[in-house]
DNA sequence: TCCCAGGTGTCGC
DNA sequence: GCGACACATGGG
């Protein structure tokens, strides 16, 4: 596969905290390999400059995945309207938003509620060992069997009942992942957070990194810490006045701009 | 020991 | 609608 430059950085956008199952496994001299999951395939992906090479799964998966079909260059300049969102777009030139498949996006973001992200990688990479098929993350199905004192041990916490019940709901057809990708963004969000466990934040989450909802734009500690801080003097603003902003001021593909800004909020932590 | 983590559900006003 | 609080757990 072949990328046009500046159009794709893969360490950058796996290290951004969209996905919680890849890992680098060698750094060459001009770039790298990282090893993960492409839904139920194992992939290993290697950037060598603009050269994309892939193992385990066909290029037109991982070119879906990493949505290479999307004009990277044309969002830029679209979201591209102040300053900081300048400087963000510099300095991780390459990031983009990934598709992940619906139900591990989901299990996945009601395990980041009120934790931090190596805990949470630590947490999913437990249940997929012990519950998945061959290390792939674990069905609906599978984990709607699971009691919640066995998923309390695998250390959820109080999340525990909110990740059983979701499974059952999704593994019931009571919340029909798939079927929902007919839905318009809104529609698609209150679908959503009838799962227990799936409040504002986390469904922008899902909307944005598994439904290529561009529009979605998930406010976290982070990035309201940040942009308070960058247009807002630090006054007092809610997650949703955050969100209303950004979708002005941003446009349509405002989740886009939320991953760059999110990196920026993040940099100087350990990813 | 204290603080924090890619929040959510619930309650009171 | 908003603010306060509980909720488990591990790392810094």
């Amino acid at each position: 596969m072949f990328c046009r430059k500046f159009d794709f950085d893969l360490a950058r956008t796996l290290t951004s905290g969209q996905v919680f199952r890849w890992r680098e496994v060698s750094v060459a001299s001009q770039g790298s390999t990282f090893s993960g999951w492409i839904g139920a395939n194992r992939a290993e992906v290697t950037q060598q400059g603009q050269q994309v090479t892939v193992r385990g799964v066909s290029a037109e998966h991982v070119s879906h995945f990493f949505a290479l079909d999307s004009d990277l260059k044309e969002i830029a300049r679209q979201i591209d309207v102040d300053p900081v969102i300048h400087a963000a777009l510099q300095r991780y030139r390459g990031l983009r938003i990934i598709r992940q498949d619906p139900w591990e996006c989901t299990a996945s973001f009601i395990l980041s509620s009120f934790n931090n992200i190596l805990r949470l990688t630590g947490m999913i990479e437990t249940l997929s060992l012990r519950f998945g098929d061959q290390g792939v993350f674990p069905r609906p199905e599978a984990l709607a069997k699971v009691s919640e004192r066995v998923l309390r041990n695998c250390g959820l916490g109080f999340r525990a009942p909110y990740l059983k019940t979701a499974a059952q709901a999704v593994a019931s057809g009571s919340a029909p992942l798939e079927d929902c990708r007919r839905l318009e963004d809104d529609e698609l969000r209150r679908s959503l957070c009838k799962i227990p466990g799936v409040g504002e934040k986390v469904v922008e989450c899902i909307l944005l990194f598994a439904y290529g909802r561009a529009a979605a734009f998930p406010v976290d500690v982070w990035i309201g810490r940040s942009m308070r801080a960058w247009y807002f003097r630090n006054r007092k603003v809610t997650d949703r006045q955050l969100r209303e902003f950004a979708r002005k001021h941003f446009g349509p593909y405002c989740g886009w701009a939320q991953q760059y800004l999110y990196c920026t909020a993040r940099s100087g932590t350990n990813e």
